[in-house]
DNA sequence: AGCGAGTATATGATACATCCTATATAAACC
DNA sequence: GGTTTATATAGGATGTATCATATACTCGCT
C-alpha cells in the first residue's frame, strides 16, 4: 500500500505532523497521490504501532499544539527497500471509456458533450501542472537540485500523459466531425500504430 | 460506481449469467477496467434488489445451471442515463511515480532496474492490446460494425496512453544513461512540452 | 459575545475491491 | 473411487478510500 510509503517518504525528508502531510499531500503529489485527513491519521497510526515512526508533541504560541512525527531507522529501512522494488501493476479503471464502449446507446450530441467535457477535465489539469512547475521553478534555487529530480520526473509523466490524453480525445472529436468515427478505420489505425 | 454500470451495459447487448460477466470483464474491458468475481455476483444481488436486472434459472444438458441476468427498462434508462453524464474525475494513484518521487534515495542501478521492469510490463501490456484487436478483427465479419466501434475506441486508448508511457520510461533511461537527468534539463523539457 | 476562518487532531460510517473459501454439477482420466 | 478440470454460484474476511462528523485552539471582525 503506497500511502504508507509515500508517507514514510515525506518523513524521510523531516519531520511532519498529519496537517503538514495533508497539505504536502494537495501540493506535491496530487497529480499521481492523493490522501484524505482520515486515511492519513490513520495510516499514521499504523506506522507507529508498527514502530516506523515515532512522534513528539510541539507547542505553539498562537496556535494548537502540533504532533509531529519522525521516521525511525526502521522506517528509513522499509522505506528504502519498498523504493528498489519494482512496482506492482496498476489495475486501470477508467469511468469514461465504460461511456465510450457502450457508446452505441448514445447519441451523437450526448457522445460529443462527454468526450468535449473530458478534453475540459484534462485541460485544467495540465494546466495545474504547469502551475506546480512554475513553483517549482521559482523556488528551485532554494533546493538542492538532486532531491528535485524525482519530483520533475513525475510532473514529467503528468505533462506527456495528459498531453498523450488531450491528443487523443481531439482526434476521436475530429473523427466525429468528420463521420470517420467507423471500425474500419479504427481497425487500421490501431494496426499502425501497434506496428510502430 | 461504473461496476455497475458496466454490468448494465453489457447486459443490454444480451441476457448473461454472473460466470459469462466475468469471462466478459477478462477479456474485452480488462484493459480499462476490472471486477473479480465476488464483486460481480454482490453487484448482481444488489441491482436485481434495486429492479434494474431480473434473472431466471437455466437448465443445461451437461453443465449445472445457470442463473441469466436481464436488464429491465428501468435498468435500462439508468444505463444511458449515466452514460449521458460526463465521467467524473479520476483520482490518479500510481505507485511508481512515488518511487520515482523520492528516488534521490535509490542507487542509480537500483533506479535503472525499476524503471525497466515498469516498461517490460508496459510492453507486455501493448503485447496484449495487440491480441484483443487481432482477435476484434478476425470477428468482425460477425459483429454489427456501430457495436464495435466503441470497443475499438477504449483500445485505441489503451495503445496510445500505452505507447506514451512506454515512449517516456524509454527517454528516462536514455536521459539517465547520458547523465542527463537532472533539475535543469527536465524544467527546460517541462516548459517546452508545457507550450506545446 | 458570537461568528468565521485557519490551524490541528481524531474517528465513525460506508462503499468498493481483493483475497479466501465454499458448494454443486459434470466429464475425463488413472 | 478419487483426482483434476471446467462450469457455475455464493459469501466471509480484510484492506483501503471517501464522506461525514467532532473537538480544540487562536485570531480578527462585527
Amino acid at each position: 500500500m503506497s500511502l504508507r510509503h509515500t508517507i514514510l517518504g515525506f518523513l524521510s525528508i523531516k519531520p511532519l505532523s498529519g496537517y503538514d502531510l495533508k497539505r504536502y499531500f494537495d501540493a506535491s503529489v496530487r497529480h499521481f497521490w492523493s490522501a484524505d485527513q482520515a486515511a492519513i491519521y490513520r495510516t499514521l497510526n499504523e506506522l507507529g504501532q508498527n514502530g516506523l515512526v515515532e512522534h513528539e508533541r510541539v507547542a505553539q504560541e498562537t496556535r494548537p499544539d502540533r504532533k509531529v512525527f519522525h521516521v525511525t531507522p526502521s522506517g528509513l529501512a522499509e522505506l528504502d527497500s519498498w523504493l528498489a522494488t519494482p512496482a506492482p501493476s496498476v489495475t486501470r479503471r477508467e469511468p469514461l471509456l465504460v461511456k465510450l464502449f457502450f457508446s452505441s446507446r448514445l447519441e451523437p450530441a450526448a457522445w460529443r458533450a462527454v468526450v468535449e467535457a473530458e478534453l475540459q477535465s484534462v485541460e485544467t489539469e495540465l494546466a495545474t501542472l504547469g502551475q506546480i512547475v512554475a513553483a517549482i521553478e521559482g523556488d528551485a534555487p532554494n533546493q538542492d537540485p538532486a532531491v528535485l529530480v524525482g519530483p520533475l520526473v513525475t510532473l514529467s509523466n503528468g505533462v506527456e500523459t495528459g498531453l498523450a490524453y488531450r491528443d487523443w480525445l481531439r482526434g476521436l472529436l475530429v473523427l466525429q466531425a468528420s463521420n470517420a468515427l467507423s471500425a474500419p478505420t479504427l481497425l487500421a489505425a490501431l494496426k499502425a500504430r501497434l506496428e510502430s
